[in-house]
DNA sequence: TTGGCAGCGTTACAATATCACATGAGCACT
DNA sequence: AGTGCTCATGTGATATTGTAACGCTGCCAA
């Protein structure tokens, strides 16, 4: 499915994609060894709902219903183990968590944040992340955030 | 100064780099009209003592210190008039403000956070957007935020 | 069986950011 | 000078986001 996953802005059928990318997630972490316990599964699932990125009191908010722990900590433990796993991604910009939408491979993300319809979509970073070496001249990259707000094309489509 | 403007990482007359920047900044605003009250002067000199992107709630410590308010608004609304006229950044991975080092001339910029010394420079992010607009297939990118968080030159030679 | 540890939940708190409202300074027009 | 306007400032209150610290439990390996 990797390169031929339905882009986020697209029409897709979600109920698929969506399962989809949760057994990648699951076969990445059987792999890995680590444990999808029951709060962190919830919580990818809870993410993987929508494309749109989410705050880490509405993940809460959504646990808590669910009838697990209600304090923050909850939530961050288990958005951190999937930021870590690189099952999910944090946004800066929107201080938000989106669920990866290519836990199958490792991968540098750009993201592409609708500000009307507020999906995200993932788009590759090699590119820029490399024209950016050239302009760091001799500085050490080691993590790279890009981040667009801007509007998908259904949305640019509509607003014209 | 434009394109000779010392490199934050490097070892510069940081009395020079200051006053030179804060007067490229006056120019700006001699330009567009804006008005540059004390508070908002004050905020720019105090982003300006040094290459760090400082947090609101420090910048605010220093205005309340020299006599101005002392409520979070002051401190956001004047970085946030900085941030409008160009004078200033907000860096997103450090929820932080960071005074621009080339007022003198519209650019997009990429950041460059050095991970042990905490000093920020700016680098040329033109190629990156680029090759960022080629990886975004139709998306309307508005807002480009690229960050690189690393070691800056002189932090990579000590510690290896 | 017992020691260690990862995971979970809780309390408490720290850090970051915004809202709403009142005051005051400067300016244009009369 | 007086009036009304706009922008900027200051304040209190509150919202939102994020951590530290501690105890309990269940699992597993020695």
């Amino acid at each position: 499915m990797s390169t031929s996953q339905p882009d986020a802005f697209g029409d897709h059928d979600h109920a698929v994609c969506r399962a989809a990318t949760l057994q990648a997630a699951l076969d990445r972490l059987a792999q890995s060894g680590a444990r999808l316990t029951p709060v962190r599964k919830r919580t990818l699932e809870i993410l993987l709902e929508s494309h749109r990125a989410m705050g880490a009191y509405e993940v809460l908010g959504r646990l808590a219903a669910d009838g697990f722990g209600r304090q923050p900590p909850v939530a961050y433990r288990a958005l951190d183990f999937l930021v870590e796993q690189g099952l999910a991604h944090r946004v800066q910009r929107l201080n938000a968590f989106a669920a990866c939408l290519h836990p199958d491979r490792d991968h540098a993300p750009a993201f592409l944040i609708c500000r009307n319809c507020q999906r995200v979509a993932e788009a590759d970073a090699g590119p820029a992340a490399c024209a950016l070496r050239q302009s760091a001249q001799g500085f050490h990259v080691e993590r790279l955030t890009i981040e667009a707000l801007g509007l998908c094309p259904p949305c640019a489509a509509q607003d014209a």
